[in-house]
DNA sequence: ACGTTAATTTAACAACGTTAAGTTATTTTG
DNA sequence: CAAAATAACTTAACGTTGTTAAATTAACGT
């Protein structure tokens, strides 16, 4: 079980180890639930080890949440390939709230907990690359049908219709996932929630 | 220090001090920052009090909830004078807004994190009253409007209308309250985001 | 006057995130 | 080749948390 000097390789192996145990468990019971402790028995280690890895555990969350930025927008990549731009923007919502509702306490952590802001300065992912950064992706997606001169005329930002149709899309998911058990709301069916917001937002924007 | 046998009322009287404490303190730092002993020093307890009034943390942020479904419902309330229905739910739309802006650790409590189902049976507030039951306020709003034959011809059910809204709002509002200082996207002003879902809500929504 | 009872507090527990101090084995150095 | 330095790791421990059990205090009914 002892020591031995590790190369760079290794270090990176195990944290990303820690990584992988500490993910299954967030993602299966919530953030909040998932104790250092656990993490570390289930990895055979002691909780002290996880600290020398990672700072505290906001920070094993934040670099969980990084990869999983990149999980999402690997997800949502192949919806790129879509010729017919305003085919690609709605695959690209449906794949969107896909991600959400298979992968609850992902999406929670990523979009639904206030964390210290996502600095691009300290994340491995780049920014403005259109396979890594998925909010990137989607101002692509919404410009080119911009640009096909889809949108009603008066609407001239497309940052804002971005904006938008991902609030569109965020409001279902979000509800979902905190509220779908709720018996005060008859909650209608969450397929259906999802094609009427799409269908709300591309008759809301899209010129008739 | 003393203990004197109480009344009903001033058990009532007690139960409220405490929330009123806590709500003070979860609004102002979100409810994970709050510790039972700290709420009870505010009101010159000691913190194992609270629990004779309350079975736990959880309960006491359920009835601080509870009762602040209450005052979303009566802050709502005004709007429902306005005499036309469009009119009518577009201002019930931006007071929504302004309350969860407002009251964003509130907002959060109440829509954002998951807590057991706001159970009728246990909940003070009355389902389907007007005066007390937001969501049934806004099912009635969505429904005059429905009734007014101002939607397109093919919404037939008004309670998917009224999820779709409210889902399209709750998108702005969480976004914001968890996003907004994400430098990763470079948001456009909270009102602006704000005017452009109701306008893309109501041009979705309602017959040309 | 005295025991019962209700309101409250103090002490204590187990669990948490985290830090300090130790242990062990490898590497470096004299 | 022995000794010192170093890296990987663990055990112990700290301060806090939510919560429970036991002790305290004061009013009430008889």
């Amino acid at each position: 079980m002892p020591p031995k000097p590790k190369t760079e390789f290794e270090r990176q192996q195990l944290r990303t180890l820690i990584m992988d145990a500490a993910r299954e468990l967030f993602v299966s019971r919530g953030v909040e639930a998932v104790t250092m402790r656990e993490i570390a028995k289930r990895i055979g280690y002691s909780a002290t080890s996880i600290y020398l890895h990672f700072a505290d555990k906001e920070a094993l969350i934040r670099a969980i949440c990084d990869t999983d930025f990149l999980a999402l927008a690997d997800a949502l990549k192949n919806n790129l390939a879509i010729t017919d731009p305003v085919e690609r923007m709605l695959a690209f919502g449906r794949g969107y709230a896909q991600f959400a509702l298979n992968y609850p306490n992902h999406y929670r952590m990523m979009f639904m907990t206030e964390h210290p802001p996502c600095d691009p300065a300290h994340s491995c992912i780049q920014q403005n690359n259109a396979e890594q950064d998925a909010y990137f992706q989607l101002k692509t997606v919404i410009n080119e049908v911009f640009l096909a001169g889809k949108f009603k005329s008066d609407l001239k930002d497309p940052d804002l219709i971005a904006q938008t149709v991902w609030a569109g899309m965020h409001g279902v998911c979000a509800l979902q996932i905190s509220m779908a058990n709720d018996i005060w709301v008859n909650w209608a069916g969450i397929e259906q929630r999802l094609q009427m917001m799409q269908l709300t937002l591309m008759r809301g924007l899209m010129r008739d």
